[in-house]
DNA sequence: TGTAACTACTATCCTTTTTGTAATAAGTAA
DNA sequence: TTACTTATTACAAAAAGGATAGTAGTTACA
């Protein structure tokens, strides 16, 4: 395959990432559903998101099959989201971000 | 340290990564300029940008160091722009990504 | 001499998308 | 009644993005 193609290929794919999981909070909800799973009022608590806001990105992530959400038996009910096993492939993803933003940080503390 | 507390980090990585390269362009523009260095309008039309986009793209990936912009000498003048030292730090999240959005096209496709 | 063409932008205006705040619903129980 | 859960709605504000035209500098050509 050509050099040219190869790189339409990646913009492609790329783009289509950024479509399903761009955004202020997806990836950031995910990394956070990373360590366990975690109720409604913990996740907009833990990542200072508006209820409203929250519960639109977890529909759009549940619709792409990157959440589960189970309603507990509870009094009242509580709803526990989570990843999923497909969710499971985005963590090179977050794994690199996670990587890239720390390594950032620390070259801006160093220019000052 | 405790889970807690590795993600917050992991969280404030995310969002700092997010801030850099976050948005619509960044990163497709990056990918771009992963297969060498482009003129103002063919960066433009590779990618379908306006011009004003990205110029404003451009202007803030450089302020980061994620591209160098070079005036060559020619008639009419041009302008190269390439990525940089740093921006190979960002080839881990792009290659994560890239291989993200080709295998989540694969099980859409799958699924039809 | 004027005019067209080519580069890299910039200015203006406008639309769309995203985000936030506040209020509120439905269900249950102390 | 009050409190607690998970949401949803209405309204407003802000941010992002897009379309179009125009500027500046230079060359080429009639």
């Amino acid at each position: 395959m050509r050099k040219a193609e190869t790189c339409k290929i990646s913009k492609l794919a790329i783009r289509d990432t950024l479509d399903v999981v761009g955004g202020k909070w997806k990836l950031v909800l995910s990394s956070i559903l990373m360590s366990g799973p975690r109720t409604f009022n913990a996740l907009a608590k833990e990542a200072g998101i508006s209820p409203r806001i929250l519960s639109k990105e977890l529909q759009e992530l549940e619709m792409n099959g990157l959440v589960s959400r189970t309603v507990c038996d509870t009094k009242p009910v509580t709803v526990l989201y989570a990843m999923t096993p497909y969710s499971e492939t985005l963590k090179e993803v977050l794994e690199a971000m996670n990587k890239w933003g720390q390594n950032h940080r620390l070259k801006i503390l160093k220019q000052q």
